[in-house]
DNA sequence: TATAGTAAGTTACGATGATAAACTAATGAG
DNA sequence: CTCATTAGTTTATCATCGTAACTTACTATA
């Protein structure tokens, strides 16, 4: 009841201030409790371990009584979090307070069922190789490259991996290791991966994540959380239309065929067929056809003829794609990562392109945390589910209530 | 502190049965709480004169003590709606329970200024001719014809309505009125509205609207709640590019000049044009220039070339950027709205447009509530706004706790 | 027409948990 | 060495919730 709500609101200060240690009296003025309610939750906190005083003399500097700093315990909950790419799979286990204790980067399989056979054993052993980890297990985050159906814990449209539309992946970690697991989207954790990066705890409240690789994925940070969609297929930006069909049903006109989407330009594939393409028409080039995609950028920049019509002509439809975002999502930012788009010559022409379709775009910067993004962000989803369950499962369990202070006398 | 908390919780199961009355068992199970609890709070809300218990004889018809079925006071709270158009504003009273009780359409005015001017002494006279509206109102919703910044208080890009920038519409009407005040976006507004007209009291959690007028604009409501974007801006539908440039700052070709836009296509005036040009290519027309979108959709229909051809070129470019947002918001349903949009016709070839671009798009939906969309939208949030303060307001206040009930022996 | 059955609502009481106010504790400054 | 100042505790009190038993008002059935 109001005990334990309460006693989150201790908590929540508590994790605000983390790692530096916080006394009572500052959690009194912070969360406007009355003192004696404070030294109890606290005292509750302590009992079960999640928080312990401290002696730091971090500069008293003023007259009074020094205060008793208390701070988290870190070892005293522990997460999982998951990142299943096409090729490799990143599991590492966090603390408390994001601390990555133990990470792994093991290969992905064939079929996504030995991929989650995999995610089991490796979680397993690491949890092993930590003190108090496998008892203290909290909650498990995975990301997965493709659509997540919360309803039907299926994921769908992961191209590159079979079998995962059969795979209850989430019933399956559940059952297995008693916790609450969270599934969703690659890039949507990468998202939230670079909202944390770049404002601490609090995230920033709109910005986008383009991850540009073998696909094009993106991920909505939209009044500070992730959106998905009504169907949970939001952010399928390699799909977007670029060229119209033209008005034909019954008009005059019009197009065969189906719409080029955004993966057929500025994919790392499409890149090639481009760089292919313009050597065909004719363009000097120094370049074959087997190169990768940041050597075609830094040629473009050199000046090789081909690799800067490749890199324009992928540039302008992924400048004409954010173009529509702007307008209809305004976004304050845009960040870009993935092995194509955390290119800065390959960032730096959508920016001159964006500049033509809009007189005010928004900022575009380039990841900073390499392939580890949805990792990190996994891990961050994983925490926060733990930080909200702590309180109810723990406080709420404990039966014998611990205080009552004071020995008889 | 609880009180008022689980006062609130009460409150909203009155409103949901509402305008059904509801005993006070039922409230006990739904709310979860202890009959005696229930009992003091509807006691309580009794007192402040929010419910009043009623006599309806409803199908008793069980074995057991009938219920005394408790209602809430419509005329405890009232609201201010109003819709700020580029020719007339409509301004309305509504109850707590969202029933409007006066309404009255005035003319605009040329400035912002004098628009605000009118709201206060409609307001004002409408207040006064409702028994108790004036002593009891609780909040005021008002859309406008632009982009609402909060943080400046001002409205931006109402372009047909100059004085806008420098109006503090909020701080304005609260200073005069002395109760919380909503500023919004008139197509938000109206998308909150179809979301009401919809399922009831639940909005629908993902959906879009649509206004085509004299300009394009749109209302994103995600996951139930609207959303505004990082400015503010968010769903300027009507600034979408739908050509591209091409590849031009450095790169071979690239067209000269700005882009288009959808409104350049899928506007009141741009339909017009559109039709001038297909009658200057040769297609057989019996249309002169100066017919209203309407009849021109009607002259399509009935097989007029140009017509036709203006339509069909409308709908595509509404279908293209329909695909956009598809893949971008995931969007379950989208309403059309506004003079133009809310018209079967147009709806009818943009979804067959759209079949093109989407293997599996959103249903489009013609909105029922023509020009009282955005008032009744207004209306809506600032029930909403009145629901939440009730409680805190009037009990908060209320200091001569009322209850401990029974006569002294 | 009695009487049992059932559900709504009230009374009485006890448990929980929060607060205010006064008190104790520990420090720095004069 | 004392005082001002801030941290934390003790004590008393108050608010509010829930449980259990009771009363009330009606239907169904004999």
């Amino acid at each position: 009841m109001l005990r334990l709500l309460n006693g989150q609101r201790v908590l929540d200060v508590l994790f605000a201030a983390a790692p530096e240690p916080i006394s009572r009296a500052e959690i009194v003025r912070r969360t406007g409790l009355s003192k004696p309610t404070v030294s109890a939750l606290v005292a509750d906190l302590a009992y079960i371990d999640v928080a312990r005083p401290t002696r730091v003399l971090h500069s008293p500097s003023g007259p009074g009584r020094p205060a008793e700093p208390y701070e988290l315990v870190a070892e005293s909950g522990f997460v999982i979090g998951v990142d299943i790419g096409a090729t490799k799979i990143i599991v590492g286990v966090a603390d408390l307070l994001g601390n990555i204790v133990a990470e792994e980067l093991v290969d992905t399989g064939a079929h996504a069922q030995a991929a989650a056979g995999t995610i089991v054993a490796v979680s397993d052993r690491l949890l092993k190789g930590i003190k108090g980890a496998a008892a203290n297990l909290g909650a498990i985050c995975v990301g997965v490259p493709g659509v997540y159906r919360a309803k039907r814990d299926s994921v769908e449209m992961a191209l590159n991996l079979p079998g995962f539309a059969q795979l209850s992946l989430r019933a399956e970690l559940e059952s297995r290791f008693g916790v609450p697991v969270a599934v969703d989207n690659d890039v949507n954790l990468a998202a939230v991966a670079e909202s944390r990066a770049r404002s601490g705890d609090t995230a920033s409240s709109d910005f986008t994540v383009i991850s540009v690789g073998t696909g094009i994925g993106m991920g909505l940070v939209m009044d500070g959380d992730l959106y998905r969609g009504a169907n949970g297929a939001a952010g399928e930006l390699g799909s977007v239309p670029i060229t119209r069909l033209g008005p034909s049903p019954t008009g005059p006109g019009g197009a065969a065929g189906a719409a080029t989407t955004l993966e057929d330009y500025a994919s790392g594939p499409a890149i090639h067929k481009l760089l292919q393409q313009a050597i065909e028409e004719g363009c000097v080039s120094g370049l074959d056809g087997d190169v990768d995609v940041p050597t075609i950028f830094a040629a473009a920049q050199s000046g090789d003829a081909a690799a800067r019509s490749a890199l324009h002509r992928a540039a302008d439809a992924m400048a004409f794609a954010i173009a529509h975002i702007h307008w209809l999502n305004d976004p304050a930012a845009i960040v870009f990562g993935g092995g194509v788009g955390a290119n800065s010559i390959f960032v730096t022409a959508v920016r001159q392109h964006l500049a033509r379709y809009l007189d005010d775009p928004p900022s575009l910067m380039v990841s900073t945390l390499n392939r580890r993004a949805t990792f990190l962000g996994a891990i961050a989803v994983a925490v926060d589910e733990l930080r909200g369950s702590l309180v109810a499962d723990r406080l709420g369990r404990a039966q014998p209530p611990p205080h009552r202070q004071g020995p008889p006398a």
